[in-house]
DNA sequence: ACCGTTTACGCAACCGTTTGCGGTTAACAT
DNA sequence: ATGTTAACCGCAAACGGTTGCGTAAACGGT
């Protein structure tokens, strides 16, 4: 069976190819009739365009760019989740490309889009990117930039993203109103503006409160329930914050294992997906990445609508979510 | 900036286009002298060949078609980057169709990859998939097709699976060798071979030793939770078998409640991202998604490169994981 | 009957790259 | 000097759909 193409639907019409490329999108030069009966022959033969070569004449791609440094760091699924969903109902597809958290691979990444000629991208930063100069690249081609989640604060392109310091200082706080005093916080690459938002809302609350603040690094669970463990060993800390479900988890085996997860507070960042079913207790920050996808996609197509949309940082609002005691 | 192509470089070099696009690729009729000049100012020029024309020329996509179900049901991220990163190795690039385990988005995700004359397809049944006979859509443009994981037992396609049941029965047989006597399995859709090749094998090798058990199906963490709960409840049950991550985190937090973590046993299959790390004492089968994907993706390419490569069911290797006790 | 306008369709170029084929030149053998 | 061959490069078509422009027919108005 042989891929039918409008010359084919053409010829048995008895009418030129671009008669039946307008009757098939109801261009007004071409009577109903014509119409009906071109259609009816398309819808018979099954005739579905060459995508390829409508794009290609068009020079449009119906591709968005995404790019991560890590899929599977945590929350990232549930964001190109968002972005699919309400990408595929435009009638575009996604295209991923994983950096690695390499700053080299995700300047490929970009060049990789322009050479696909994608529409739009929506990028997340790696962890060695400190300046954003190399997205200028997708300039040349026109192609408009949107960033999400790991932004960076001195940008001016389009961003998406949570309220990091705000909501870090809501943890604070609340471990303020549980009477805390000992308080481990963990984050992650110091590089990241994540990292540092979230470092400055949650150090802030408690130095106002004059509460002092051991602060730990760590880029997997595995270093976070060892420095974990060596901290309960230690000292005598009574709550710990992290910065991302992979850090909780590492916290929180860690606690469970000290048999302290009934004195020690656990508060953080998470996906909502594991840790509150598991532990109850555990009070987090709602980041839901599908949410933060949406986001990010919609003001991509916005700006595809509206080139000129002057560059803003959008924070979406989430909840603090309080774990039952 | 403008876009420079092909016949920008003809010009500067006083060439034709065709020359060119010999040169850049190092085809035999070029002479060296010329290569080398011809290449200068293509980098000069920082040229990427547009390749959207060269790919509709050429009647290649250089993509790769990705149809699942759900895209953040517990490992199918891990697949994707499993497949993400070896297609990416080849230059090509995956778009992802989720058909939210609706057969009727699975035929248009097939007809969507056709539309985007894909190379190839990679995919996971949904649900609702009994016939595969809507696969035959791709045959029309010659477009291979791999089924990975949720595959069926009745396929003339290249399947790569994990051997479910062998896997099953060796969870069964755990938990025979911890002496439990009264064990709980819980499944998912019936309608998927994964649980009826698990469901099989496990309620086999309990047979085998007159040993009774309560299945259950669940489709959601949540709803294993309750029916666990109200399993403790009711029942003296002794082990629990859970089919995925999923099944799995609403067992344990439902054990977890119950406080029985010491007198029940949990075992089942797992990706071993989260569960292990929380939970040291269950055991699972580790269901590597990256590697499934890896593999999946290399059975494609073996099929583009040979499509005369007859079907066959590639089912690899996995481990159970004892826990500690 | 004449002219202007609308309706409806075809022609052909075009998007950028690839490739079969043909042509030109120079080198070499006879 | 003529024929042969290999090396090297250009011409032009092709991939399939889109679109500016042209035009013939139909129509409406006076």
């Amino acid at each position: 069976m042989k891929v039918i193409t409008i010359k084919d639907i053409a010829q048995m019409a008895n009418v030129s190819p671009s008669t039946v490329s307008r009757a098939l999108k109801d261009h007004p030069d071409i009577s109903s009739d014509l119409k009906i009966k071109i259609k009816e022959i398309a819808d018979a033969l099954n005739f579905k365009p060459n995508s390829f070569a409508s794009n290609f004449r068009k020079q449009k791609s119906q591709l968005i760019g995404v790019i991560i440094p890590k899929f599977c760091n945590s929350f990232v699924p549930d964001v190109i989740d968002g972005i699919t969903s309400f990408v595929n109902d435009k009638n575009f597809q996604v295209i991923i490309l994983p950096t690695n958290d390499d700053l080299t691979k995700e300047k490929e990444a970009i060049q990789k889009c322009c050479d696909y000629r994608v529409d739009g991208i929506l990028m997340s930063l790696s962890v060695e990117t400190s300046s954003i100069d190399h997205l200028k690249i997708a300039d040349a081609y026109n192609i408009p930039i949107v960033i999400f989640d790991k932004a960076t604060n001195a940008s001016n392109y389009h961003q998406v993203v949570i309220n990091d310091r705000l909501m870090a200082e809501s943890c604070g706080q609340q471990l303020i109103n549980e009477k805390r005093k000992n308080i481990v916080g963990f984050f992650g690459h110091e590089n990241l503006a994540i990292t540092k938002n979230r470092q400055l809302g949650f150090t802030s609350i408690l130095t106002k409160n004059n509460l002092p603040l051991t602060i730990e690094y760590a880029s997997s669970s595995v270093e976070a329930y060892q420095k974990t463990i060596a901290l309960i060993d230690k000292n005598n800390i009574d709550a710990v914050f992290g910065i991302s479900d992979e850090l909780l988890i590492g916290i929180i085996a860690a606690v469970r294992e000290k048999q302290k997860l009934n004195e020690i507070a656990i508060i953080g960042f998470s996906d909502g997906s594991t840790i509150p079913l598991l532990f109850p207790g555990v009070s987090y920050v709602y980041h839901d990445g599908r949410k933060l996808g949406h986001e990010a996609a919609k003001t991509l197509f916005e700006l595809l609508d509206n080139p000129l949309f002057t560059p803003t940082t959008n924070e979406i609002n989430v909840d603090l979510k309080i774990g039952l005691s």
